[in-house]
RNA sequence: GUGUUCGUAGCUCAGUUGGAUAGAGCAACGGCCUUCUAAGCCGUGGGUCGGGGGUUCGAAUCCCUUCGAGCACGCCA
């Protein structure tokens, strides 16, 4: 619709192409105002004109040239040149196009790769807020790539490596025994965890026999690798279960362990390449004249490190996935971590390096203070979705007694709740955790979206009408429909926004925008009394809307039940 | 200290990439259930866009400066 606004318009305008009007189309901040606005003051100033005659000329030109079939009016006000749409075709013309298979794709991925690696928790650790974070948002990013067309790869890249399990190791040793870990399992594991850094502060040696089993450990130790699997295995049992209830699967759980062994290959193409340095006995690669501290390549005692570890991955992923572009869905706090991984990777003469992403999100903070396992300061993910099931259980019971499959429906509102409020806003925003917030399921929310699709579904039922049928536009009038028309037209713009940015909050807040307008129709239309030709209309606008946002929640990884 | 991110209503946040009267939700207050699910709809109040300069027809948005907060800065990840 706009591409063909633009196009008309350029056709009255000299020196100025059918994208740059295009650019500067937009929707006014009122309806009163028209349905889409052209800002004269740029082209002003290419042709030199007074903005206000502009738009008075150019108002005269196209109407003439219309003559009433595109637009019912057009005005000029103070500079602008505001646009009165022929409502009913425009409406056939969206509605037509919503009804589509493919609306909202231009399939612009097709026949490309993205990796993703999200989620990434490190063993032994409980998986808690922050991981959320990481897990909904890279599973969101997954499917509105898939939407568009893209073969996702999507990596678990475990922090199943490193220093932290010679500390494990250590501590197990000294303070527990594998009943003790058999019986307790993951918490067993944290407890000796927090332990050995409260005693490793008042004893520092403890730190170097944890960084000695650690080097065993890349050396092949039996002992220390048989415990080391056992560990994993049990954290895995852990994180399975919050998986399952997000909802949430990879194709691949390749741990930071699995690249140990490629680090002397990478070590070795550094030195060939002339990038390596000896440095205090490590080795790093110097980045000063880029303004970076250098990246540490192997440690004093030859082990591998986070960042060679992450070199190694982006090399095997490139060789092994091809891919036309990889993401790393982390916390703000890595950003310097991955500019030195990334400007290792251009410095090595490899160019895909501009196709490697790091996707930032803010920190949690709980009541003021970062998480932190050793003061208690935290909240488990499961306990998060577990209290959130809880309370919709209770919402159901309270407001709808008589409900099919009431456990199976709280747990879609509950965990939806949860992964709404954490997709609702810009990634890179801190966000404080509140049971308070997290557990209101009115207005803008999970639930409410959930809802108004739940509303929707009732009536189609109820008509018997469950299926996509051709809507009339002609027999849509009322100021609502027009405005849920407009709603549904900014579908395929939203999730090709959301991509671009890598912001699922784009496609969050679109949810509640079109549940809202459909609330609004709901209110002021009746449906199911209207009559016959109305009445059909209705129910297919109703159609149509349920099945948008049932695709709009699930590209944000949210389940919708048919009724609540 | 250096770098980086952020600062918009009491709270949590949008703001179409420089455009018209800065918008939502929560909280507060007031209306709407004998009619399609009230987890809904409608309305009221609430703002020096952290402060100060600048750029121009026009700034929450761009530049400079200043204040405040978070985060990162070699052998953790």
């Amino acid at each position: 619709m706009k591409k063909k606004i633009s196009a008309k318009i350029a056709n009255h305008v000299e020196n100025i192409t059918v994208d740059e009007i295009y650019d500067l189309l937009e929707i006014p901040p009122t309806t009163e105002m028209g349905d889409f606005s052209l800002p004269c003051f740029t082209v002003a100033k290419k042709i030199r004109k007074d903005p206000v005659q502009i738009a008075m000329e150019l108002k005269e030109q196209m109407e003439a040239a219309d003559n009433g079939a595109e637009f019912i009016r057009i005005e000029a006000v103070n500079g602008y040149l505001n646009f009165y749409l022929n409502r009913k075709e425009y409406m056939k013309d969206i509605l037509s196009l919503a009804m589509q298979d493919g609306y909202g794709t231009d399939m612009e991925g097709a026949g490309k790769v993205i990796c993703m690696d999200y989620s990434s928790p490190n063993i032994a650790k409980n998986f808690h807020v922050g991981h959320l974070r990481t897990t909904i948002i890279g599973n969101s990013l997954y499917k509105i790539y898939a939407k568009l067309g893209y073969q996702v790869v999507r990596i678990n890249h475990l922090g199943d490596w490193g220093t932290q399990f010679g500390k494990l190791i250590v501590a197990y040793q000294k303070w527990s025994s594998r009943d003790q870990v058999e019986a307790k399992g993951i918490e067993e594991l944290l407890r000796i965890y927090v332990l050995f850094n409260i005693e490793a502060e008042k004893e520092p040696a403890l730190n170097d026999e944890a960084r000695a089993w650690f080097a065993k450990m890349e050396k092949g130790n039996r002992e220390a690798l048989a415990l080391w699997e056992w560990f994993k295995e049990i954290s895995m049992v852990d994180y399975a279960r919050v998986y399952q209830l997000l909802g949430v699967d990879f194709d691949f759980y390749i741990g930071e362990s699995f690249y140990m062994d490629q680090v002397p290959a990478v070590s070795a193409e550094l030195e060939q390449k002339g990038l390596l340095q000896e440095s205090e006995g490590t080795n790093i690669v110097p980045l000063e004249q880029y303004h970076m501290p250098p990246c540490l390549i192997t440690k004093k005692d030859g082990s591998s490190i986070y960042h060679s570890r992450d070199l190694a991955a982006a090399l095997y992923r490139r060789k092994e996935y091809h891919f036309d572009k990889c993401l790393y869905v982390t916390g703000m706090e890595q950003k310097l971590h991955f500019a030195q991984v990334f400007k290792v990777i251009e410095l090595m003469g490899y160019e895909w390096y501009e196709n490697l992403v790091h996707i930032p999100y803010g920190l949690v903070s709980l009541e003021g203070a970062k998480l932190s396992t050793r003061t208690g300061n935290i909240i488990y993910a499961e306990d998060i979705l577990k209290e959130a099931i809880k309370r919709s259980l209770e919402i159901i019971e309270q407001k709808n007694p008589d409900l099919p499959e009431k456990e199976k429906t709280a747990e879609k509102v509950g965990v939806g709740a949860i992964i709404f409020h954490d997709l609702y806003n810009q990634r890179i925003k801190n966000v404080s955790f509140s049971w308070e917030n997290v557990l209101n399921f009115d207005g803008a929310s999970g639930p409410y979206v959930q809802y108004t699709y739940a509303r929707a579904g009732s009536i189609l039922r109820k008509a018997k009408a469950d299926s996509l049928t051709a809507i009339d536009a002609e027999l849509l009038t009322a100021q609502a429909e027009y405005e849920l028309v407009k709603v549904i037209a900014l579908y395929p713009g939203k999730v090709k926004e959301a991509a671009e940015r890598y912001e699922p909050f784009i496609l969050a807040r679109y949810g509640v925008e079109l549940a809202a307008a459909f609330n609004k129709f709901y209110q002021d239309c009746p449906i199911l009394t209207a009559e016959d030709g109305v009445k059909a209309a209705r129910l297919g606008l109703t159609g149509l809307v349920q099945k948008l946002i049932r695709e709009t929640m699930d590209l944000l990884g949210i389940e919708c039940p048919e009724a609540m």
